[in-house]
RNA sequence: GCGGGGGUUGCCUAGCCUGGUCAAAGGCGCGAGGCUUAGAACCUCGUCCCGUAGGGGUUCGUGGGUUCAAAUCCCACCCCCCGCACCA
């Protein structure tokens, strides 16, 4: 009996769900459903009689429990009618108790009552089985055979126009009549609505989720206009990162309505006007950066004094402290204190948070702060990042793919585990961890703090003022750190700084001015890139260039530790603990995690000695190139370089190339017009008479990095002889052969290869003997 | 359906906004060599195709277009992932 009025026949099931739903439910008989087999039933809105027939596949926890077999739509019921007639119940077992109504079944025909491509070929639900090869009611294929007939009958199909079945609905669309007939049977009392869901859920306790009406719900009331436009005017000006995900905002406060904020059951606070209710904890955490400021003086406060006026001056500023101390008996200073703590950490500088947060908490938090508070104290910036995964795969322990954190940090240390998880993805990704990648890690920072003694040794032995590159004042690479290079030459003889110093102290500019811009974009992946790899690239041609020299660790040792010393200051966000092992054995004062940010040094970035170290390191590529298509040993490099008139030309073209003109003709005509507006006659011959060597220098400029160009442009005419020579150590080393490096000849150019691709200024001829 | 993100060289992933640095960074995997009693680890080199001189050819989902020049800009199409609620 439901609502005292009428018999419904559900599933046991449905009448407990149906309490849920504030149904007024009396179960009076309890039938099996076998009982009903056989019986039958009258179907609303045509008045027929239809048989009751059995089926294995019918969900008791689906709605009433109870459905209208449709054999020529449904692919189930189709199947299960076959079944039947065929003697066969659910899962192949042969029932004999439907003996009795078998003659009925065999009866039954499908009646197709919608036209699609599907009724062209006979019963709908029979074609699309035949075509899966379908035979069985328990075939999990049903399912697709379903949903693929469904929808296009849904969306394609129309009601066939036989008015003895089809009724006023003949002709409709599938879509429309679905509508239509559920409209009218409850316009007639022939049906009524239950909510449910519309597939199982479940809760992560294990418990099945229900449908529950809850009268007197609460909502915040998100749809409110002037509200969206304040949180449309607070995300504006906010800093979002990734910036990527800044239109999804813009879609959810335009998206969000009316929000339940409070619940019946559950933990949380109560809802102060109506104690029966607890706030829901999404709607409840909007504002708490604001209530972790104030949470410390909870205990210091006289909690059941406090009311509005309390928290309105503490957070809007609002009353006068003296008398809201009085009322609220709580000392005035301490109200000030806690204002003035407020004020300090407000406005939210960061609220850094995972991406399914984005559609909820991210943007109740906009919302609720511009309801709350003045625009100087609106929050100014979100970031958003993705999850873990391990081995490329979410963590979860049905899949055993999780590693206990104080055994991994037992096993690892936590720097090596915040450093992989780090450089496994940028914010908005997931990051994928890996143990390889920690042991890898791992090994490189070993790697990186073996090197730190081994200088650092060097230094001692050598016992001399080196040291005080660690001392800057406050530890930092200050302004006091501006003259570092031009201060020592000084100190020291000229002959002591090689090349490859000033091109590591160099190099060293641009990986703190990279890095820097990379953390304050919080490319953390990009960073961490630079200070693991990429320095230690660099470091690895430094110390090449000087072993081959001959040079011993404690010549190298200043220059080196210099080096170190800006690295592990950047590292050490990312690995602190190891960083501070470092940072002590290089005798840094204090700890590296109080120590400045290291500071790029304009003075020491050199783009003449950068040109010459990459000449060195492209002519060696080169060289590589030709031992290895070749195949030879060689007994002799021969390195050729540009001659005085190709720079010439070389540099008015490049002057051209960065006045933005990079066509070939357009080049051509502007050094040949050259000579006619007074520019030189030369340049004009030359590139006349050498069209190709235009091309080539047009070719080879272009494919320079555009700073690069202007540095060459700044630098003029490099001495590549001087540059080159000093890696004849390092070129005879790697390749165990005499080397020499000259200024080409054109006019005794002995060797035909050379002359074939003579030099060019950054690309010297060479020849391998 | 609505909204967001994405398809890159064996894999994962940079680059795309601001076209030429791109045969394309980094990691993993794989191969060769070094080291080692051996292995693990580590180091060096290689890893689209062709090539006994630094070169050439074909690539960045598909098809068009713009440009001297396209992974990058424009148009169309195909495919994949995520969210869509009162639940943290």
């Amino acid at each position: 009996m439901v609502d005292g009025k009428e018999k419904w026949l559900v599933s046991m099931d449905a009448a407990e769900r149906l309490t849920y739903l504030n149904r007024d439910v009396h179960v009076e008989h309890i039938i099996k459903g076998r009982e009903l087999i056989g019986l039958r039933a009258r179907v609303p809105l045509v008045n027929r009689d239809v048989p009751i027939l059995p089926a294995g596949f019918v969900d008791p926890k689906n709605g009433t429990g109870i459905v209208m077999s449709v054999p020529a739509h449904a692919p189930y019921d189709y199947q299960a009618l076959s079944d039947l007639k065929a003697g066969i119940h659910a899962a192949g077992v042969v029932i004999h108790e439907y003996a009795s109504i078998h003659a009925d079944i065999l009866k039954i025909e499908p009646i197709v009552m919608i036209e699609s491509e599907y009724s062209k070929d006979g019963v709908p639900a029979s074609v699309v089985i035949k075509r899966y090869g379908i035979s069985r009611q328990d075939d999990p294929r049903l399912e697709y055979a379903t949903n693929e007939l469904y929808s296009h009958e849904f969306y394609k199909g129309r009601i066939s126009s036989d008015p003895s079945i089809t009724m006023e609905y003949s002709g409709m669309s599938v879509k429309d009549a679905r509508e239509k007939v559920r409209d009218d049977m409850l316009k007639r009392n022939l049906a009524d609505t239950m909510l449910d869901l519309a597939k199982p859920v479940r809760c992560r306790c294990g418990a099945e989720c229900v449908v529950k009406i809850l009268e007197d719900q609460w909502f915040i009331n998100y749809s409110d206009r002037e509200w969206k436009r304040l949180a449309h005017k607070c995300l504006d000006s906010m800093q979002i990162l990734p910036e990527d995900i800044r239109d999804e905002f813009v879609y959810v406060i335009d998206w969000l309505r009316e929000r339940a904020c409070a619940r019946r059951s559950g933990l949380g606070t109560k809802l102060p006007w109506d104690e029966n209710w607890i706030i829901e904890s999404l709607s409840d955490s909007v504002i708490y950066m604001a209530y972790y400021i104030i949470a410390k003086y909870a205990r210091m406060l006289n909690v059941d004094g406090i009311d509005d006026r309390f928290f309105d001056y503490v957070l809007l500023g609002v009353g006068d402290p003296s008398s809201i101390a009085e009322s609220c008996k709580v000392s005035k200073d301490l109200i000030e204190q806690i204002r003035e703590e407020f004020l300090y950490y407000y406005p939210v500088d960061s609220r850094h948070s995972g991406r399914d947060l984005v559609p909820n908490h991210l943007t109740f938090f906009i919302f609720n702060h511009v309801a709350i508070f003045p625009q100087e104290l609106w929050p100014r910036q979100i970031v958003v990042n993705g999850s873990v995964l391990m081995d490329g795969k979410k963590m979860s322990k049905s899949l055993g793919n999780i590693v206990p954190l104080r055994k991994a940090i037992r096993e690892y240390g936590s720097d090596a585990i915040r450093a992989s998880l780090l450089i496994s993805a940028e914010l908005l990704q997931d990051a994928d961890f890996t143990l390889d990648m920690l042991k890898s890690i791992r090994e490189k920072v070993e790697r990186l703090y073996s090197i730190c003694i081994q200088f650092a040794n060097a230094t001692r032995d050598k016992s001399n003022s080196y040291n005080r590159v660690c001392e800057g004042s406050g530890g930092g690479y200050g302004q006091e750190h501006g003259y570092e290079h031009e201060q020592k030459q000084e100190h020291k003889q000229e002959d002591e700084y090689e090349y490859e110093d000033v091109w590591l102290m160099s190099r060293l500019q641009h990986m703190i001015k990279s890095t820097t811009d990379a953390m304050d974009r919080l490319r953390v992946r990009e960073a961490l890139n630079n200070l693991l790899y990429i320095m230690d690239q660099d470091m690895q041609w430094y110390l090449k260039r000087a072993k081959s020299k001959g040079r011993g660790d404690d010549e190298i040792a200043s220059t080196i530790i210099q080096f170190l010393d800006a690295r592990v200051r950047m590292l050490s966000p990312f690995m602190p603990f190891i960083c501070e092992e470092m940072w002590s054995v290089l005798g840094g004062k204090g700890f590296v995690s109080m120590a400045e940010w290291p500071k790029v040094t304009p003075s020491m970035i050199n783009s003449t000695v950068d040109e010459g170290e990459s000449l060195i390191m492209h002519v060696m590529e080169d060289v590589e190139k030709i031992i290895k298509v070749t195949g030879m040993k060689p007994s002799r490099i021969t390195i050729q370089v540009a001659e005085a008139w190709k720079w010439e030309l070389y540099l008015r073209i490049l002057s051209i190339i960065n006045d933005g003109v990079t066509n070939y003709g357009d080049v051509m005509r502007m050094l040949v017009k050259g000579s006619s507006s007074g520019g030189s006659d030369s340049i004009a011959t030359y590139a006349k008479s050498k069209p190709e060597m235009v091309k080539r220098m047009i070719e080879s400029i272009l494919s320079t990095p555009p700073e690069s160009r202007l540095s060459r442009a700044s630098i003029g005419v490099l001495d590549e002889v001087r540059v080159l020579s000093d890696a004849i150590p390092l070129l005879e080393k790697e390749y165990n052969c005499r080397v020499e490096v000259m200024v080409e000849d054109s006019s005794s150019s002995s060797s035909s290869i050379v002359a074939k691709k003579s030099a060019l200024p950054y690309r010297p001829a060479i020849y391998i003997a």
